[in-house]
DNA sequence: GCTCACATGTAATCCGTTACATGATTCT
DNA sequence: AGAATCATGTAACGGATTACATGTGAGC
């Protein structure tokens, strides 16, 4: 018999530190973890609920979460919580190096590439576009995440408003170079 | 009778212009292709070869590319050409707006969101470990790719060029970026 | 009364990658 | 001689999304 209980010793994922992590912030249902990755992680991290609930009892039965029920009247909801283990495993993780390579995929910049084939003033449009639809990434990201994301900080958790900030710089960033771009298309 | 020989309308999705873009670039072979989006358009759109074979021969039973044996002696090898209608595809692509909605996906940002959970010397380390990494694909991107995409420009095809150093630009802002969050987070 | 948000789950599907299978040529 | 590169394909697998299925509660 071996001295602790053991658990399934499940291979964690990301998505699985996504939901320890939301939890950690204050999350309880995996409704509401959506809805709180929906406003934040989904710019570095989409998720689904299709993953989230499957993902919510593969912890449990690891032993990293629990599970209450918290039904409101007749409205059926699962509270989470994250056990000591969970804990361990979210710190053991933030604490190690990088796992998954970082993916990016934007159609707009393959355009780019490309854009040898184009006669000058369409190239100019397709740069022109690319650079508005930065600076309107930046404008939401700034009215819509990064308010949101100062309040919390407000409250001591800061880590999300640094994320959103370096987002809403990073448009910002790509904006302006893409007017530079434009820029000297035109001359 | 229809008045032109008509083809099987296949809807294209981004992979059928890459494949496009690249034998108008100069590749010839599916081979080639995978070989050039390698060092190029893998920073922003990956492929593989199981993916381009497929693709080149939908791309063929549409008319959008002809198909040629360019055996080697005994080394088989088959030579695609972009076809009219493909030319056509392609611009009409590149004129067009944007349809797939940009990804990323970024472990490393998704730490750092979550890094309130972290004492101040694992999140200091956790950003200064993102900053490394920033600069360290800076680098690789101004050694191993901006020098080809350079040459090509002398050849007149600006574009792979601009795109790489919008990409090797990018990560020295992100690595900018990450130094002062560093410097702050230390003081 | 109706619509939208809250809430949980599963099934089907899609897209892409890795692994497998095979063989020739060039470089060391 | 052996390893790496050139070259073409298919099969299996995996991870994620959309669609489906169902029901409550709150606001207008």
């Amino acid at each position: 018999m071996p001295p602790t209980r053991s658990r399934a010793a499940v291979k964690l994922r990301t998505p699985a530190f996504l939901v320890l992590g939301m939890l950690r912030l204050g999350a309880t249902s995996g409704y509401a973890i959506k809805k709180a990755a929906d406003v934040s992680t989904r710019f570095f991290w989409p998720t689904s609920l299709a993953q989230v609930y499957p993902q919510l009892a593969e912890l449990e039965s690891a032993g990293l979460v629990t599970r209450r029920d918290d039904a409101h009247g007749a409205r059926a909801r699962d509270a989470y919580e994250v056990t000591e283990a969970g804990e361990d495993a979210l710190l053991e993780w933030l604490r190690s190096g990088r796992a998954a390579p970082t993916q990016f995929r934007d159609e707009g910049v393959l355009r780019l590439f490309f854009a040898d084939a184009l006669p000058p003033d369409d190239r100019l449009a397709l740069v022109r576009r690319m650079r508005d639809e930065a600076r309107a990434a930046e404008t939401r990201m700034r009215t819509d995440i990064v308010p949101m994301a100062d309040a919390l900080a407000r409250g001591g958790t800061r880590f999300p408003a640094v994320v959103a900030h370096m987002g809403a710089d990073a448009y910002a960033y790509a904006g302006g170079w893409l007017e530079r771009l434009a820029a000297e298309l035109e001359g």
